[in-house]
DNA sequence: GATGAATGAGGATTCATTCAT
DNA sequence: CATGAATGAATCCTCATTCAT
């Protein structure tokens, strides 16, 4: 459990600074731990992220995963609904929305990591290419160039994430990500009684 | 001279590296000068940093105030073009694909100044809103909501720009920057003769 | 008890060289352990300094105060006794005989700290200002003009100090400072059998 | 020409912060001169500084030397005056507080040169032991110990001198000398009618 | 589990000085 | 006379890490 309390602030740090502008000695002073103790509990900086991530994915597969699944299911089956397609994309930012500490992670290791000799470097790779791939199969249905939209969605949805955090969260990101993705699939709106919070706008 | 080629070298290690993870003594070697040569001409590293962010504003603006004063003028006029609006657009991104250091350079910083307390915050922070501003502005003729448009467009920007930067710039950002466009307006592409490269791919 | 072996070996460094005249690298070097190991202790070079000045208010405090309430306490009682004055004077000086690191830290940082930029200027000041105080109240019983007194007689502590230090502890300072004394009170001579190593020298 | 103005500045910064606490770097600046040029005139740091002792000594020689042979003359003469001797003590400290740079000089390098490593250690011993040779013979006519009034003399005189620096020139230096005069040599005001501005202030 | 003490490597920066021009 | 450029050594300080307790 002291480790959990420790992960918590250390996200938090992160997504303030980065990686590299976190040090171990800031963290164990916000933790009220000393330098040593701290380490005793991830044995280096580098363990530490990864413990991070660790979290960090965990937590995201277990709330995105399901609705990965149902998106992708929806994919072959006969009577295709955009429903768990847009539930998936509007999780995935609203959890952004909702647990800010662990969005500013995301992003700033997102841009962070672009150096290959960054720790996280292949993991954030890898994440990308998984997240692409599962946009390019649930959006297969619904567009001419899935890949390309795939693309589309997930530079939306970091590009937007980072002006929020930019701005100090002084946008509705959820109101905004659901315009995007109402622009950038357009027949999901045409059709079916499925948006509940108007994600169009038109 | 010797300072442009410092400056020049700088741009890529942070392009790199961002400016954390740049050292004084790690741009020194590259230049074969000594540490304190290299301070000589700077006075230290963040006015070094501020002498990047001058270069890159300075080419930046040589390159797109031009093209962004003509889209502006489209605005008020009576037989409106998009033509200075999709010249804009496109080499915004074309100038990064072209110049890559610069536009690593943009990107490292884009994201490490989410942290209020990086030296360039404000400076990135000014720039975005000018950004999405002029985006709004210029694409206000074609679109319901320009504010929402502004956004979508610059977070395509960023979010495609940090995917190719990531994958090694392996896949073609204009292109997929020129679909972008495309997507998020769509309007431009039903109308005259106007597209020269085919920005929509179709 | 480490830092207190630390501070000992800065007290005397100070004292020879000066606060600018003295290193980080130096003490430790002496101290036989590591550069950072040293300011492990104390943070850094400034609060190194604060922790040296703490140590000598403090065993000033402890030497001086009660002679100096013994001596004040005097002033307003019925039948006047200069031994306790004349006690406090030379305690005060013989201290620094004793104990010339303490001694020469105390002269060294009196002649640094006439710079308001350094550190221990305001410190400095505001001892300087206390011990005029206090010279004015004791001697009041005895002079015409007890302010100025008091600067004489701190002036002269003080630069005779000064004289004995660069004369390389050559003449005995004692002595010369209870002759001093004489001068400058020369009414305290005339009375009683206090004193038990005449000071007068007549 | 372009020499004086340095060594005049020179004087002024070494006067405020002492020698260790003046950088080249800093006189060349206030002197909107490089720091290459600068060392063109003096050869080093250290050679400046025997420059500036140098125009000290000669200024000082210019100023007290006949005052000083006009008192030593008097020591022997059948009827001995003490105004030349008066007027040798009131002057040595209205130089200080009529060009309080060169007081300041003073001061600044009498403490930082207790260290015995100090450049101009010597320099400054050579001169305590010549002015209080000075003293001790001119003023041996008046006292019982003319070593020990020396040696109070030039303690009163740096001592207060300091108090004036450090309290930022805020009291009368000269009006507390004259007393401090008045004091060590009480039979000075005993006698004739040589006292032109009260020096005892009774 | 945790700490106090320590470390070695590396960080930016300052300083007096040099030298070709 | 003076400068721009550069340097090597030194300065304070920070960092992740280790280890005995």
């Amino acid at each position: 459990m002291r480790r959990e309390q420790i992960l918590e602030e250390a996200i938090r740090i992160v997504g303030e600074r980065g990686y590299y502008g976190f040090t171990v000695q800031d963290l164990a002073q916000r933790c009220g731990i000393s330098n040593a103790g701290l380490l005793y509990h991830f044995g280096s900086k580098d363990q530490l992220l990864l413990a991070m991530l660790d979290v960090f994915e965990r937590r995201e597969t277990a709330a995105i995963a399901p609705l990965a699944a149902l998106a992708a299911g929806e994919v072959g089956s006969r009577k295709k609904s955009a429903k768990p397609l847009l539930n998936l994309l509007r999780t995935m930012v609203a959890r952004a929305s909702t647990q800010p500490e662990i969005g500013r992670l995301y992003m700033a290791l997102q841009s962070e990591t672009l150096d290959p000799s960054h720790p996280a470097h292949q993991s954030f790779r890898a994440r990308e290419a998984a997240v692409l791939d599962l946009f390019a199969k649930v959006v297969s249905p619904y567009v001419a160039e899935p890949h390309s939209t795939a693309r589309q969605l997930l530079a939306l949805m970091d590009g937007l994430g980072q002006q929020w955090v930019r701005e100090d969260e002084s946008f509705d990101l959820v109101a905004e990500w659901n315009r995007a993705v109402a622009t950038v699939l357009p027949r999901l709106n045409r059709r079916g009684p499925e948006r509940d919070d108007d994600p169009t706008a038109a």
